[in-house]
DNA sequence: CACAATCATTGTCATAAGACAAAGTTTTAA
DNA sequence: TTAAAACTTTGTCTTATGACAATGATTGTG
């Protein structure tokens, strides 16, 4: 605990430039929480409260579609920050399901705590604003690839461009990352 | 081009909680330009150096995937900010296009000129902070639709969601923007 | 206005991906 | 440890969509 409290440290240090007595005091403003796998740590039909920083093991972003099939908006691996980010934004009612997709170590703060620091340490708000900026970028480019790739393509860039998805992540979970099926995933992986 | 101007105040009125004195002020660091229909405003190639208002018309952003296809990320009507944002963000070489698909009215800022606003009028950067947001948001969606939704519910979900793309853009284009060719949004119209 | 260019629609055919099912494998939990 | 559950792979069949082409409509330009 110890240890991932400095890598929150560092976390903070290395998207702001507030001076360390503020990235202490900041650090402190967060939960440290050991969560099994599975755990939901948000859930469709809730309002988004909370933000989280993940230490070790990985978080999943998810929604199920009419079908009922689940579809992947986001993993968080260790060193990232993740929340429902559309009901957090919104603060409506989330489609969004958020769950620890390994066991995992997390620090959890209140969207009201967040928001109550940029007013003590507005420097902090740079961190969110990175992350805004940073969570557009890689879904827009999860726009233009879906729409402009067929399922062999989608499947090599993200074999280039994210590869610890394929050694971490079930298939299953990669597949809904995709935009496929199971079967299909496993069919494209046989042929390349 | 008077009105032009007050609707550009009207945006930033609304969206961040500046005097009117700094709003006049901010609106005037705009350059006010009509530009033709399939004029380029953004090339691939090059870094994003400029935010843009609509006034009147439409901007649509879009990339050249391998295939040679167009594929549409955005398209923005009056009253709506946007720029090729993954340049602009990341300052690499934009893999973006950004035209105008009508005659516009458009008001353009460079990015330092922006930035610099920021500095001087705070409660400005909040405009861009929602500009994010938002634009995430609707990104994010874009995702979930995609993966878990077939061309005819796309086109559906678009009907309901944005009707204006339907009355007002080619439908080259809103196939380009829903994932599809031109023919196969032609087909799934007559079916509806 | 008239010609050219672009776009929209529709048809045929080919193909990528989904649905479903079965078998083998791995993980989970009692 | 062992049974149950969940996941992965593979096969067959079906279907949605793309590729390509032809025709007709619309738009832009000299």
């Amino acid at each position: 605990m110890e240890k991932a409290y400095s890598q929150l440290q560092k976390f903070i240090r290395e998207n702001t430039s507030l001076c360390e007595s503020d990235i202490e005091k900041i650090a402190l403003l967060f939960k440290f929480k050991k969560v099994k796998r599975n755990t939901m740590l948000e859930k469709e039909g809730q309002v988004c409260k909370h933000f989280y920083f993940v230490a070790k093991g990985c978080l999943r972003l998810y929604e199920i579609d009419k079908k009922g099939n689940e579809v992947t908006g986001k993993f968080a691996l260790e060193n990232s920050i993740i929340t429902a980010v559309t009901s957090f934004i919104t603060q409506k009612k989330s489609m969004d399901f958020l769950t620890a997709h390994e066991h995992s170590e997390i620090f959890v703060i209140s969207r009201d705590d967040f928001f109550k620091t940029f007013e003590t340490f507005p420097e902090f708000a740079s961190l969110y604003h990175k992350f805004m900026e940073w969570a557009f970028v890689h879904s827009q480019m999860r726009v233009y690839i879906f729409l402009g790739m067929e399922g062999i393509d989608r499947l090599k860039w993200v074999m280039e461009h994210e590869p610890d998805l394929l050694t971490r992540i079930s298939s299953k979970a990669v597949a809904s990352y995709l935009g496929m099926t199971n079967s299909t995933l496993s069919k494209l992986k046989a042929k390349l």
